[in-house]
RNA sequence: GGCGCCGUGGCCGAGUGGUUAGGCGAAGGUCUGCAAAACCUUAUACGGCAGUUCGAUUCUGCUCGGCGCCUCCA
């Protein structure tokens, strides 16, 4: 498997470091919906795992949620006013992170296959750490709370700056001047930050003073990957805007005193999903979330074609006219994958045999090139071309299952547990074979009528009828 | 200002130094009891200017344009 490597910035050979690959990917902030932004992050991020597991690895995937932050606490305050912090904090959280899920599912993420952190319940191994960087001359005690020094970690021969090169001279005066924590230094950012009036927060006790507060963001993830999967591990997943300052300072963290300077040994970052062009903003009023998707009667996982269909390492520009030309695919890629079911279904032939594992390789090497689904998709739909043009109305057998279900292993299109039609419903559609054969056209067509209001639209081929479902 | 990415036919979007990506859409046609689909054909391509080369969309330089990061951010 050949992967981009942000810290390299080129593509390698990936091999694990032990015999399984252990993945962290940055997960959301429960404060709201997420945008589909942050879905296209998570299907990319879903998308190599599969990959992954398609190569034969087997793989551990841990996804942080972010519990505590300015932004959950502010929404917590302004939705759950009545409420003691904590438990407003609480509540919102538990709330969104449901929808979080539900939205991850909907996409055809695989949640069953993701091990969720909560922040909020990872304050010990956070404070660990800290105290530990502390300990170790990394962290210093400010006015409103502890904080890394940069300085300190480069002093130590380590280099801040392994994804992007950090140029403190392009820093702009006004940050310096209008940043309103008290810290030594431009880059040095907030591991633990004090708590104000009515704010959640765990007591802390360091270095004999009592800090309590609540932890930094860049912490979480530090703390989180470490208990979870060691270090160092193998892939750390996230939006290229999470390079710098989030990955940087986390690298930096978990790398503070420690003899290897890897965090991970790969960083697989995925550009930013654009919508007409530019990126997603409230101000520009092209901010999107699945709610949106699903209000304008789009699949989910039409969704999710489209966000395959261009590569991870690209912007991909989100339209609704795109949205509805993947929907289009996903319908047609679903027809085609009913073809087994059909009653005219013959079994496979020799030719078609050699075309599915011709197309399963070809899928394969794509996904195993840097994760290309485009090219990955443009396989599988020469294979449901040729299947549309030839005269095959229908194929049945191990193989097609096996081939339909290494395609959603690999794509998680869910094309392979697509239900048959009742048996009721194919002795309609054998009525309706009979009447036309004796030219009975009004009863051939009232049968039709019958099928179409069960969602079956039926069409007449040189081979017989083909039915589709027509929600 | 610093760093980086990208410009492919109506739209989306891969890729390659010489051979059809693919999807969606459009026009014409074939088929057809009807319907629908399918199939066939067609059109519109690699921002511009130079250079390297037998040959560049693919490499190099310049240029124009778009975008991202540098501050919370997938």
């Amino acid at each position: 498997m050949r992967l981009y490597n942000t810290l390299s910035k080129s593509v390698s050979e990936f091999t694990p470091l032990d015999n399984k690959v252990r993945i962290y990917s940055c997960g959301p902030t429960v404060y709201d919906h997420i945008h589909i932004g942050n879905l296209a992050s998570f299907i990319y991020a879903d998308t190599l795992c599969r990959a992954l597991k398609s190569a034969g690895y087997e793989v551990e995937h841990v996804m942080n949620i972010t519990d505590i932050d300015d932004k959950m606490i502010a929404r917590s305050k302004e939705k759950y006013p009545d409420l003691e912090p904590t438990e407003a904090l609480d509540k919102l959280a538990k709330e969104y992170e449901e929808v979080f899920k539900r939205d991850m599912i909907s996409v055809g993420n695989n949640v069953d296959g993701i091990k969720f952190v909560r922040a909020t319940e990872s304050i010990e191994s956070m404070q660990k750490l800290i105290a530990k960087l502390h300990a170790d001359g990394f962290a210093y005690i400010a006015d409103d709370g502890v904080y890394f020094s940069i300085k300190a970690y480069t002093d130590s021969g380590k280099t801040y700056g392994q994804l992007t090169p950090i140029d403190s001279s392009n820093t702009s005066q006004s940050r310096i001047q209008n940043d309103e924590y008290d810290k030594e230094s431009v880059h040095d950012f907030a591991l633990w930050k004090l708590k104000k009036p009515d704010e959640p927060s765990w007591d802390f006790e360091l270095d004999g003073q009592q800090l309590a507060g609540r932890p930094g963001w860049h912490i979480e993830c530090s703390a989180m990957s470490t208990a979870a999967l060691g270090l160092p591990f193998d892939i750390h997943t996230g939006g290229v805007d999470l390079k710098f300052p989030h990955h940087e300072n986390e690298i930096a963290q978990s790398t503070a005193g420690q003899e290897d300077p890897l965090m991970a040994q790969l960083f697989f970052h995925n550009e930013h999903v654009m919508v007409d062009g530019k990126k997603m903003s409230k101000s520009l009023d092209n901010f999107y979330t699945l709610e949106d998707i699903k209000a304008k009667y789009f699949d989910p996982l039409a969704f999710r074609l489209m966000v395959l269909q261009s590569h991870y390492r690209s912007q991909a520009n989100f339209t609704w006219e795109a949205l509805e030309a993947a929907q289009n695919r996903l319908v047609s890629i679903r027809d085609w994958s009913d073809l087994r079911h059909q009653p005219s279904a013959e079994s496979m032939s020799d030719e078609l045999d050699e075309l599915f594992r011709k197309t399963r390789q070809q899928m394969s090497d794509s996904m195993a090139n840097d994760i290309n689904t485009p090219e990955a998709l443009a396989s599988l739909n020469q294979l449901v071309s040729w299947m549309f043009k030839n005269p095959v109305p229908g194929v049945e057998g191990t193989h097609t299952d096996g081939t339909l279900a290494f395609i959603d292993e690999l794509l998680g299109i869910n094309i392979s547990n697509r239900p048959d039609i009742t048996s009721e419903e194919k002795q309609l559609i054998v009525q309706r074979e009979a009447a036309r054969k004796s030219n009975e056209w009004d009863k051939s067509d009232a049968l039709r009528a019958q099928l179409k209001d069960r969602g079956i639209e039926v069409r007449d081929t040189d081979n017989g009828q083909v039915w589709a479902r027509s929600s």
